[in-house]
DNA sequence: TGTAAAAATGTAACGGATTACATCGAAGTA
DNA sequence: TACTTCGATGTAATCCGTTACATTTTTACA
């Protein structure tokens, strides 16, 4: 591989002009442009981005948390971040940490070992010691989708609790009084955001909220079917299922027709997130559509002005939800079927 | 940012003793050893990675080019492949190429400008040009799924013309003789390679191959659903459908569920794949399963031993594929039904 | 033509870690 | 005691661009 030596050598001239016909090519004659433009072509010159980056201390590069790259919703905002990135001369360093802190922590380490610039975020998690702060006391972090409390470190959200209120409306609107939730982890904010804005909306129409009729669930097509089956052999009347994403929604449908129960003339049944599966299911899934390649292209605009030093101050975005109403919900039955088999 | 002059410094040694205390700490007297590990430890000291990959011309990273992410079974690939990275201190650079020769091109060059050792492609072009090999005449890449004629380069692959062989084979012991196909992009060996598996059980069962019944489709669900739906208006009888993917075979699905037709008694559909949606959809899904971690993995895997100069020869790596026979398929129709409605 | 200003080009330090080679001291051997 | 050997440590070159500063060449104008 040839260095800029032998470019100098060949073209005639200095390493330094070299440089800057690469760099800044205004600053040199033309004449000694084109011999040097020459000498390149001849050796097949490529500088070596390693050596820049070592020597200017910016790598260029962003780690890229994300719990599961198999998921449908991460996979979208991913498409949105990469986009972003390569606009501005960035690459992704993607890690599937499948929600590990430890894998998380290693990873950001990567900051301090000059591997990389800046760390988006996509779990709650802070994977900084307290101290990894820059100059302006922020950290070389973006944190979206499921964010965290921390003040240094700008995010990206939906306002969950709204949005799930907004779908849990739309479900007592139709008349449905035993309304069932399948949460997502327990340690995950996401899930306790939803779980405020469909107590929100319970309240606000005079529902109570029973305790019996959450279930858990872990955001996998397998959690919502699982669930689903806990829900069946049980004792209290339901009539709509609020999933806090559509896998487990999918999950859960098809749980309840093999139980033979219609959806949504039995129970009705919404998701979250808006995955395309959602449109071409049976019935299609009504949800909360999300942003999703915004999140990705949000996030990473933001961390590119942290690492610019142009984030003032932590920068809070709140991206706009979109309630989609599609076939799985229905008016509540006028009485609720039996549903332990 | 402490560097390693002054922990050199701090503990009252040269830099030399301070990078064998890292490397090679047998090289080193206890005594020193510990006075050095003390003065890491006080100044917090990280080794600048950039620096070292830079002197050693091994960047430890390898260039994923993904045509997708949002794709469910290469979100599989990825998971298997950062695993196998991981497990060999690795790291991925993803990116999403959406198909374009260009972009991928672009990203190759990352190996010229030392920002990578090596990369994974995981579709039939040849990001390089002809010249781009090492000494062994091995280009620093492994193509994976969706496999290019190219000897220098290893390759990890599915028998696709026996998997789909089968599948027709399938079709054809439940009595179908009116065989439908929705196909993926021309360009793609994939779909060639399915056409002739499936034209080469039509054969051996002595059915005719009809260029009427082959539709096109690109590997999302709506064109699954739109390929259904020009199924649905024209002439020729179907009683089963096999699609190149999961995604298009549940697209089709949702489209001759709307037109009133029941999978499987009115159409058999078939996928390829088996994601993890198939096992959940109205009726689950017949497919091929392929072993997606694995194939991540394997192409991880077999890169590292190029780039370690181990792999003597181009090596083809076939992976196994496995008939799933869930509920989407059943005996044909007596009497093929009407589908144009 | 002479001189100042501007443009073009060159020189060399620098960034952080690695490592071949040099050096030093201590242990081992005759 | 003198000499060899080996282990421990230090010195300095090296990887390859960038860039501040120095120097040379060209241009402009009196």
């Amino acid at each position: 591989m040839s260095n800029i030596r032998e470019v100098a050598d060949l073209a005639g001239v200095s390493v330094a002009t070299v440089s800057r016909t690469l760099q800044q090519p205004e600053l040199v004659s033309p004449k000694t442009r084109a011999k040097v433009t020459r000498a390149i072509e001849q050796l097949n010159y490529k500088p070596n981005l390693m050596a820049v980056k070592f020597r200017s201390g910016k790598t260029h590069n962003i780690v890229v948390l994300v719990p599961t790259v198999a998921n449908v919703f991460f996979a979208r905002v991913i498409r949105g971040m990469q986009e972003a990135a390569a606009a501005e001369g960035y690459s992704l360093l993607l890690v599937n940490t499948m929600g590990d802190n430890t894998t998380e922590k290693n990873y950001a380490r990567m900051i301090h070992t000059s591997q990389a610039d800046g760390v988006v975020q996509l779990r709650a998690f802070n994977p900084f010691n307290d101290n990894d702060v820059d100059e302006q006391g922020l950290l070389p972090m973006v944190n979206a989708c499921e964010i965290l409390d921390t003040p240094q470190c700008p995010t990206v959200s939906l306002d969950n609790r709204l949005a799930a209120a907004a779908m849990t409306e739309h479900l007592v609107a139709l008349g449905h009084q035993h309304i069932a939730m399948i949460k997502g982890p327990a340690s995950s904010p996401l899930t306790r955001e939803r779980m405020l804005g469909f107590k929100d909306a319970l309240q606000a129409a005079g529902l109570k909220y029973c305790e019996e009729l959450m279930f858990d669930g872990d955001f996998t097509l397998q959690s919502g079917f699982d669930a689903a089956d806990r829900i069946l052999s049980q004792s209290h009347p339901v009539t709509a299922l609020f999933c806090e994403n559509d896998e487990m929604a999918l999950g859960a449908i098809s749980r309840f027709k093999a139980a033979g129960l219609k959806v949504p003339e039995d129970i009705s049944v919404s998701g979250f997130d808006n995955i395309a599966f959602s449109n071409f299911s049976d019935p299609p899934l009504t949800t909360i559509a999300q942003p999703a390649e915004e999140f990705g292209e949000t996030a990473i605009n933001l961390l590119i002005d942290v690492l610019k030093g142009k984030a003032k101050r932590a920068v809070k975005v709140i991206l706009p939800y979109q309630l989609i109403i599609r076939n799985s919900t229905g008016p509540a039955p006028a009485q609720p079927v039996n549903l332990t088999q």
